[in-house]
DNA sequence: TGGAGCCATCGCTTGGAGCGATGGCCGGGA
DNA sequence: TCCCGGCCATCGCTCCAAGCGATGGCTCCA
């Protein structure tokens, strides 16, 4: 059982063909053939079942597979480790949701990557969901996700807490004037996944309002601007307001404290290396240290007034 | 990275000699400095520092060493996957307390054996925390240990209830005549981890007595001579007097319900292989599917007075 | 029925793992 | 102080098996 041995066997159980493992792996065919018909002999059973069109993974084959991922994932990592001397380098592969890259991540981004230029950095956006599977996965070092997640597997750390609000178009005074309108209402949600989507059909709910229909988008930006023309509603951290252009256009419908408190996670999985890279990543993000929200995600918090959200709901009078 | 370059190092890490390694590994000493060399060379670091009386791990090694340890073991248990196809064989090390052993485990490991006898069983014996650390060490594939443990890592299961009780020379007539002995009293144990031992202390602390000082024996036989000889008293589960010779030689003191409790957990490695050859083991003890312990560990629990421990107890008199 | 797309097999080449011998270094004991 | 023992590094050599290219055989599908 050798480290080439799985790398090929992985190779050929992914692409269910030889020749192309074969590519894959910088070699010929022959050669590929000849190396997992010793190691099934080594191993004393039949990891493929061949077939005209290719092979197919055969029982012990199966139940190898996972196995031989993991193996081979670790022994990436051992190589990372052994390597990592505790100067951030080499690649860095976190996920965020949309909402917190735009919101919270944005700055911290601009200056981890002038404070580690040796750091690749990647940042993947997505929902908790796929955020998650990605990350048991090992696909991502970890992510900032919405919580509250319990899996044993998984190491959480709450890093943000963000006020929700409901933004709708400008005519609409108030979240009563809203669930009056009852099934006429549209949610305008960013992707088919997204936490948020859940949490706003709660809210509507819990006020008599059945779950309405939903508008897609890709972008914030784009969800913003249907509000703004009065397509629908959409529920998304109150400070987003700060950070995109729509300012002005939408009119912001604060929730009750129980309602609108929502937490972006860190989550890692607890067996994985965390590597330097990551650990000055995360010592560099704004912590809020008490559960109060303080600092909206801008960099003046304490300015009275600047803050455009905070005179925009007294100027309005939207109170729900 | 190659399974072979980590053999190598784990080796010559764990030895702390090139030489001495390349014996246990089946070669001679200059193949394995060439491939340490080799490897540092790869990694981009060395892995030991050279000196006279032998090497040393460098810091990179000492990152690398834990990383190497799991994935030579999780090559091993590729294997073993692969191989497994269903049919319980192959080794097959688990732990157990040497009652759990004695009281519990002794007819199953009859049964298993005649039923399985392409595996080789190995049941060692320890006290919960050494049964623990092997366990999480992945010497062990699961142990049976004195509960409750709570370590995220592991997979816990009830699988026995027993019932406590203080054994003592047959002179004694109730456990408040033994309280009464105060710092006279000596508690006999069979190891120094041993679990029982707590719980001793702790039934004699509630009623007054300070810990008292302990003797140490090797196996249960020689603990019940000791308490039958007047030494000192012991507490053990209270159903072992069915399994052992020394009945009619010591008395037997219950404990209150809430006292003298105590569960027997099925321990493993949530992350580890679980065998056909361990599942087949698990499936054949004897369970008890509720919490009230009706079956003392004897094959014929349900014939009154045929239970030598009740008789005794009753004709002793001996209650708490 | 022929061809495309597979995998299996064979003979050949060659890199590198492993071997044995030797050298150099260091520390402890005479 | 010197010598010896224990250790790691290096060198030249052998040889195995990984890898290559060519070929053959099989099974679908057009």
């Amino acid at each position: 059982m050798d480290a080439a041995d799985l790398k090929f066997f992985e190779a050929v159980a992914r692409l269910g063909n030889m020749s192309r493992a074969a590519a894959e792996l910088h070699t010929v065919q022959s050669n590929v053939t000849a190396r997992i018909r010793e190691f099934e002999a080594r191993l004393g059973a039949p990891l493929f079942v061949r077939h005209a069109r290719g092979v197919e993974l055969a029982p012990a084959g199966r139940r190898l597979l996972p196995h031989a991922r993991r193996v081979l994932h670790m022994l990436a990592e051992a190589h990372r480790v052994a390597r990592d001397d505790g100067t951030p380098e080499g690649p860095l592969v976190i996920g965020a949701l949309e909402t917190t890259t735009a919101l919270r991540l944005a700055p911290a981004l601009a200056r981890f990557t002038a404070a580690y230029p040796a750091v690749d950095l990647t940042v993947r956006t997505g929902t908790t969901c796929e955020l998650l599977a990605q990350v048991l996965d090992n696909a991502l070092e970890g992510a900032f996700v919405c919580g509250p997640v319990a899996d044993p597997a998984l190491e959480v750390e709450t890093v943000f807490r963000e006020e929700l609000a409901v933004f709708s178009a400008p005519g609409l005074r108030s979240l009563d004037a809203l669930v009056a309108l009852g099934a006429g209402l549209r949610m305008i949600v960013l992707r088919k996944g997204c936490s948020y989507r859940q949490r706003l059909e709660d809210v509507l709910t819990r006020r008599g309002v059945p779950a309405p229909r939903v508008l897609e988008f890709g972008t914030l930006e784009a969800i913003l601007a249907c509000v703004a023309a009065g397509l629908g509603i959409t529920l998304l951290p109150r400070s987003l307001v700060g950070a995109v252009a729509r300012l002005g256009q939408v009119a912001l419908h604060p929730l009750p404290a129980g309602e609108g408190q929502v937490e972006t996670m860190f989550i890692r999985r607890r067996d994985a290396y965390r590597s330097s890279a990551l650990a000055s990543f995360l010592a560099m993000l704004p912590r809020q240290d008490d559960g109060s929200i303080r600092d909206w995600g801008h960099e003046k918090p304490h300015a009275p007034g600047a803050d455009p959200l905070d005179t925009r709901g007294r100027v309005r009078g939207i109170r729900s």
